[in-house]
DNA sequence: GCTTGAACCTCCCGCCGCGGGAGGTCGTAG
DNA sequence: CTACGACCTCCCGCGGCGGGAGGTTCAAGC
């Protein structure tokens, strides 16, 4: 304890020496020093003051008004724990992503970060948990199956891009069927899936540029390739 | 995001548009919009602004500065959930106390408080944790019955003092040996035992009153029996 | 052209739980 | 009587904005 803190108890009137020497120095009474206790307990539990305060003035009226003072402590702390854990989980995330990998490349770390950002901003909270959902449901090996079978997609693409073949193609509007259903599987079933499937699209066609850079083809190309795709799906 | 936090960066040079329209608008740039994106990821991660910029400004210079944030701030949020986890574990614990018990019993639950800043007043931080792992090493069931087995000393002794036996009485005096043979078990062995052990004779002495109160018998007879403790120790 | 309502601007006070400093008074030991 | 510490009051500071006052600017509708 600092005497800081007690002058800042006693501003705010939440623990003040009941008696003051001639001089105008404080005197705590055993009273003042129980109530003390009390308070730096429950500091340690990481309540307000404003909530020490109130419960412990408030305690005669309602004896229970501690229980459930606590018990909405331990929600919050459950709460703020799960916090915790997801933020533990994204770092550890972005921090195993170029880990093993050869170069260090801060630089894809950043548009990583950039993206997160976006993601937020085009997906409401409520679909981006729909999302997380179908990830997990999906399970690591399934979204790396995926990612690899979405690679195969993306070269085929851009083949067919270099190539010259028109967006109306049968192969071109092939590919769309082979790509959107390769997508549906991340998206929830139902009219939520068209919500987030509608999100993406228009996160794609508004970042293809961003999205590009963070992916091991040159972005012009994949901006190019994201373009044709979306003509191709216009074509049926 | 609202204006106000993007006047903030402004103000502490985080961010701050590099274009104003000839009214004084602000006009955020691609690359503004950019800076931004990273901004806005890395606090959802819990850094703090003064974090933020440098690794944002210094990431040219040391492209290994963003990871060695990240892997530091895992640090700073793994020490964050340990602490959480003890706070919850004590306030399950002080919710626990009365839980099944027959009255709500809120004068108990305050006592307890005290007793936790009493308890930190008179224990350093690291004999704390060594009689926590003792605790721990005892188990569950092992405090328990020593908890038991110290009743009936409490018990007996009250009977002592009840009676008029002396405290230089061989009776007193074999109850002192097995009442600190009892409480040994909680110290840890060696040179620190000492230490806990004259704390904890300290704390006895100073609050008998306090914790007397914790406890199921009235105070009063509580610190008299630790006052006739006391000198049946003195008799050796 | 005029009005109206929204959006934007600057400036400043407030939160929470104290820390820390300035500048003065009080208490006690030598 | 003189140090030197302990105590007092008053006030500014942090971090990350929120929110209000009071003024300007912009785009749309009449």
């Amino acid at each position: 304890m600092t005497v800081r803190a007690l002058y800042h108890y006693d501003e705010i009137g939440l623990l003040s020496a009941s008696e003051r020497t001639p001089a105008g120095h404080r005197r705590y009474t055993e009273r003042d020093l129980r109530r003390l206790y009390r308070v730096r307990a429950l500091r340690a539990l990481g309540l307000s003051l404003e909530e020490i305060a109130g419960v412990l003035d408030g305690a005669a009226d309602d004896p229970e008004s501690m229980r459930d003072l606590l018990t909405a402590q331990l929600r919050r702390l459950d709460e703020h724990a799960e916090l915790i854990g997801t933020l533990r989980q994204r770092i550890r995330g972005l921090l195993g992503q170029t880990g093993g990998s050869s170069v260090p490349d801060p630089d894809r770390l950043m548009t990583t970060l950039e993206l997160m950002s976006v993601f937020e901003t085009y997906f409401t909270e409520e679909q981006r948990e729909r999302l997380a959902e179908r990830r997990n449901a999906l399970g690591g090996e399934g979204v790396e199956a995926a990612r690899r079978e979405w690679a195969g997609l993306v070269e085929e693409g851009l083949r067919l891009v270099e190539t010259g073949v028109p967006a109306q193609d049968e192969r071109a509007r092939d590919l769309v069927r082979r790509w959107d259903a390769l997508a549906g599987g991340f998206h929830p079933d139902g009219p939520e899936g068209e919500g987030t499937k509608a999100a993406a699209r228009r996160m794609w066609r508004d970042n293809s540029a961003e999205i590009g850079r963070s992916l091991p083809w040159p972005a012009e190309r994949m901006a190019g390739l994201v373009a044709y795709l979306e003509q191709a799906r216009q074509a049926g």
